[in-house]
DNA sequence: GGCTAAATCTCGTGC
DNA sequence: GCACGAGGTTTAGCC
């Protein structure tokens, strides 16, 4: 990793040092004191103080407090990023194109500049997503208790999409809506439309819809009641050792996915 | 603001400086060329590449890659951090107490480290935020082309709340729902729950439910109208200038809200 | 601590 | 380009 490190210029010399990193798509660092504005979907004004400052190589930009999670202000990747100094102060704008919105800032201290090339070509691999849990149900239905047969994997209705859709073993239809975190009633309004949409295409009222979920609101599950669905919980931690079996044995037979095991490697 | 720059230090050394950077509660920023592992609520893996770690003052916890607006693993403040060397690497993780998650860095090549002594006590202030609309829509209900009086602002039911709850020129009950962005399918869900929540508690069926949104996708509209539930558009500009216009005489006379005029000092 | 809903949510995916 | 839904969503507000 090449980084320079910039302490103690003159605006102006920041500034070309800036403009030129940004524009050869540099990741650059700033500490600096600052005010800043924003102005696009919403709008905020933030008072003098001294923040971290990140525009990444692709023209994201990051302004960080020195305390907490987020960025009290910020633009997604391609905005357009310029530099100019006014009054003293080194001012950034970042602007987005659409929607359109503009990050200021107005720098009067600046302590550090940092400028980088950086590598990083790793792949990102999540475990245990809606997606992984969808699937292994998909595979292995019993594990919601009863006796199910699933047809369908992110069956098209409405529009929206059914996470699981099948039969039970009294051939009523089954409308599946998961979730890996609590469910609210925001699902259980979420599976009661899937409900609606397949009754009405299908002209039959014995469609049951099931909400599966590790666990539930109170409200959510009187909600769910009322409207005539079901709740399934789900024992995230039993499903987290099925997965590591599964991927044990189709690490013991590797032909059976030759791309799975490709990722592995 | 003091700000100490490391490089090519040790891994001993920089175990040290960061150690009790971390302990005085300093800003620390590492680029590094390292891999990562999360498990908690999820899990995930990231090989060997080069990104920007960032400590803040309370502990949150930020690895970014070189590109994106988000971070690409983290920790939320009051994790906690260590450092340590081990087979010739810098290991730091973050632990989260609950929900209980682990991030685990791998750092092989540690090409800078800051510690910086920031002060940003300045305030954030937001507008146009949802609520600042709602309050202004129940000052000027007129805003919604008709005649209706505003009784209550978020309004507790169910459990949930009614953003505007009034009356309309015909004693009917009207509940409202506003969204700051497009409304989707979601946002006719939320209205329609509190409407039939309504509805019930009252034992009348004359409760109107209108939905506030400066625009309304496709597919919602119709779910909207079949649930026979109303949209009305807003004009966001013309809020913006209201908002302004109210701001401009609140300040000609600033002993109407001593508050705010001393917020705006 | 649980629940509810907003957010400049961002991000991926499908049409 | 819009719409839809997930997210380790986070954050704020309220009970």
């Amino acid at each position: 990793m090449n980084v320079r490190v910039y302490q103690g210029l003159g605006l102006d010399e920041y500034v070309g040092v800036l403009r030129k990193a940004v524009r050869e798509h540099k990741l650059v660092l700033i500490m600096a004191s600052c005010s800043v504005d924003y102005e696009g979907r919403g709008a905020s004004t933030l008072g003098e103080g001294e923040r971290v400052i990140i525009i990444k190589r692709d023209w994201a930009f990051l302004i960080h407090r020195p305390d907490g999670y987020s960025p009290v202000n910020w633009q997604p990747q391609s905005s357009i990023i310029d530099f100019e100094v006014h009054g003293g102060l080194l001012i950034i704008r970042a602007v987005r194109k659409k929607p359109r919105e503009i990050v200021t800032v107005r720098a009067s201290d600046i302590s550090l500049v940092v400028v980088a090339d950086m590598s990083d070509t790793a792949e990102f691999i999540e475990y245990v997503s809606e997606h992984e849990i969808r699937d292994l149900i998909a595979r292995n239905p019993s594990i919601l208790g009863e006796d199910l047969k699933i047809t369908n994997i992110e069956k098209p209705v409405e529009p929206g999409f059914v996470d699981l859709y099948g039969i039970d073993n009294r051939n009523r239809i089954v409308v599946i809506e998961l979730k890996r975190v609590t469910a609210t009633k925001d699902a259980v309004s979420q599976l009661h439309r899937y409900v609606i949409a397949v009754r009405k295409s299908l002209g039959r009222q014995d469609v049951r819809g099931i909400l599966v979920a590790p666990s539930i609101t109170r409200s959510a599950l009187e909600y769910l009641e009322r409207l005539g669905l079901e709740y399934k919980q789900l024992n995230l931690k039993q499903l987290r050792r099925m997965l590591e079996e599964e991927k044990k044995k189709s690490d013991r037979k590797p032909g059976a996915s030759l791309l799975e095991f490709l990722k592995r490697e």
